[in-house]
DNA sequence: ATAGGTGCAAACAGTTTGCATGTAT
DNA sequence: ATACATGCAAACTGTTTGCACCTAT
């Protein structure tokens, strides 16, 4: 049976709390401070049970470490500061990309990352 | 000055005969068998180069190693095969992403990887 | 002859695992 | 009380680097 122990609640909150995909070290930094002594393979462990169970997914970026979001939203996709590096949930998904399978060729999903610069880091050019 | 080695030959063919990205496993692999005794180390050293050149550009898929393909083709994404795991190259690119990006952001560039499962896999079923 | 390249092994970074200890139930 | 969870350190995987030897120029 699972156990509801102190870190294994500033994990999720951590994750639940941040708004945006979170990667391990920021799970990490983040949680210790409500856990402290807090080891980094405990943070392995709790995402890994978490993505078991489906209450987070994986966001990955590609050519970049993975991140973690609540799972439970609507099909959505990324958007990745280049400035800052954070990432943001982006609302809708305009997808026709049928269009682009290659004939004979079978479309089961996709994936879309946008790239730029968030509303912050445009201001502080 | 650059020097033109049996290794880095057989490398630089490797990636350019294959026809979709592949990664440093296959590389080494393939590589081999042209250059007996050649290193992993080597591998790495020259697909760091050649990125370094800009002689191949990486594909990173989402959570996957990474994959390298000749440089100088047309703006493209990529299609994995969900059977297979190989990735083909697409075509064309005809979406417009300006509509996704979040009010006061400033879009850059974009991603977008199609999954599924290529035509000899939809063949093989 | 010599600068640059290679192979090997050690070093690294990110992630996982074994084990003794700790703790929620 | 006990089964599950944790922290630490060691193991592992993919990539990089130091170094002595090798080779294309």
């Amino acid at each position: 049976m699972e156990r509801n122990t102190h870190q294994r609640r500033a994990i999720h909150k951590v994750i639940q709390d941040s708004g945006r995909p979170v990667g391990p070290p920021e799970i990490f930094e983040l949680a210790r401070a409500q856990a402290p002594g807090l080891g980094i393979a405990t943070v392995y462990r709790c995402i890994n049970r978490m993505l078991d169970e489906g209450t987070i997914v994986a966001v990955d970026l590609p050519g970049e470490a993975p991140r973690y979001e609540m799972a439970g939203k609507d099909h959505h996709h990324h958007f990745r500061c280049n400035a800052c590096n954070k990432v943001f949930d982006l609302l809708a998904c305009a997808e026709k990309f049928a269009d682009l399978t290659p004939k004979g060729f079978q479309l089961e999903s996709h994936e879309v990352y946008l790239f730029g610069r968030c509303d912050t880091c445009v201001a502080t050019v």
